[in-house]
DNA sequence: ACCGCACCCTGAGCGC
DNA sequence: TGCGCTCAGGGTGCGG
C-alpha cells in the first residue's frame, strides 16, 4: 500500500512519538519473514535504546539508535505503523467492526497482527506497527552495517529528473510504467502514482520504455514530483489500509485521476477509464488522454 | 542486463 | 452459509 507520499507522512507524524524517547522493550509476534531480525535479537538489540534521528529512502524508514545501529522498516502492502490511542476503524478487522456500533471507535488494543509493539521508559504512549499481509520487514543494522536493500535504491523520487528517466529507459523494452516502479531507477513511486504521473504526462503505462522521447521523461518526471507532492501535501491515498501514525486517513483518494476508477469517466474528457495488467501490476490510463 | 513469472501472506468482495 | 475465485498501494529470487 504505501508509497513514498504515505511513508513520508508516516514518519513525520510518528518523529514525536519515537525520537529522543528511551525504549523500554519491545513485544513481537512470532519469527515470520517479516523480521528479518529475529524476534529475540530484535527485542535484545532496542532494549535501552534511543532513537536520534528517522529519515525516509524511498519508500523505507530508516530510524538511527544512540549506540549507532540502525533500524530498518518497511510497510509492505498492509503496514501500519502508529501511536497508542489512535483510533480508526482501518486498524480493525471488518468482522471486529460489524460488530460496533457506527460511530464507536475503542482504543486499538495489539491484535495477532500487531507485530511490533514498543514500550517507552516514560510510560507514555506506546508505539505499534501492525502488518495483516506480513509483507513488511523489520532489521536492525549493526553500526557501519549496509545492507543490500539500501545500496540498490535509485535517486529519491522526489528528485526524478527526465535525465534520470530517459537514461535508464535507453533499450528496455519493457513497460514505462515497470521502469517507474524500479526501485534502483528512482525509489519511492508505486502503484498508484506511477498511473497517476504518468496520466498527467499524456504517457500510456505499457509504451516500451526505450522508445519514449526525452521530451516525454521530461513531462514523467515533472508529473511524478507534482503527484508526489501531493500526495504528501494531503497526507497520503487512504484506500483499503492505510493510516497516519495519528489514526487520520489521507485524502489524495479523493484526486486520483485513474487509479482504481476502471469504467468511470475520465475527469478531463469523459472517456471511461480502462484497466489493464502492466507489469502483473493493476494499471489504469485514459485512451484518449494518454499517447 | 533484462524480462516475465512464482512466490511470500491475509482478507474483502463477488458470483454461485 | 459456504465455496471458490479474483483482487490488493510491496519486494525477492529464479530461470530463460
Amino acid at each position: 500500500m504505501p508509497e513514498l507520499p504515505e511513508v513520508e507522512t508516516t514518519r513525520r507524524k510518528i518523529v514525536p512519538a519515537l525520537m529522543g524517547r528511551v525504549i523500554a522493550g519491545v513485544a513481537t509476534t512470532r519469527p515470520s519473514y517479516f523480521f528479518l531480525t529475529p524476534p529475540g535479537e530484535l527485542k535484545r538489540r532496542l532494549k535501552g535504546r534511543t532513537c536520534t534521528d528517522l529519515q525516509r529512502l524511498g519508500k523505507y524508514l530508516l530510524a538511527k539508535l544512540d549506540d549507532g545501529s540502525r533500524l530498518l522498516l518497511h510497510l509492505g502492502m498492509t503496514g501500519q505503523l502508529f501511536t497508542e490511542g489512535s483510533a480508526s476503524l482501518r486498524l480493525l478487522s471488518a468482522t471486529r467492526r460489524a460488530v460496533m456500533a457506527p460511530e464507536q471507535q475503542p482504543a486499538f488494543k495489539p491484535d495477532r497482527h500487531t507485530h511490533l509493539v514498543i514500550r517507552f521508559a516514560d510510560g507514555g504512549p506506546r508505539v505499534f506497527f501492525r502488518d495483516t499481509r506480513k509483507f513488511g520487514k523489520v532489521l536492525w543494522l549493526a553500526p557501519g552495517a549496509s545492507d543490500p536493500r539500501l545500496d540498490k535504491l535509485g535517486p529519491d523520487a522526489l528528485g526524478a529528473t527526465g535525465d534520470t528517466i530517459f537514461t535508464a529507459a535507453r533499450g528496455r523494452r519493457s513497460a514505462i510504467k515497470t521502469l517507474l516502479l524500479d526501485q534502483s531507477v528512482l525509489a519511492g513511486a508505486g502503484n498508484i502514482y506511477a498511473d497517476e504521473a504518468l496520466f498527467r504526462a499524456g504517457v500510456r503505462p505499457q509504451r516500451p520504455a526505450g522508445k519514449v522521447t526525452r521530451a516525454e521523461c521530461d513531462r514523467i518526471a515533472d508529473a511524478l514530483v507534482a503527484v508526489l507532492w501531493r500526495g504528501i501535501e494531503t497526507g497520503g491515498s487512504s484506500i483499503s489500509d492505510y493510516v497516519a501514525p495519528d489514526g487520520q486517513d489521507g485524502a489524495f483518494q479523493d484526486e486520483r485521476m485513474v487509479y482504481a476508477r476502471a469504467g468511470e469517466p475520465c475527469r478531463v474528457c469523459g472517456t471511461p477509464i480502462r484497466r489493464g495488467v502492466v507489469g502483473q501490476r493493476g494499471t489504469h490510463w485514459c485512451l484518449r488522454c494518454q499517447k
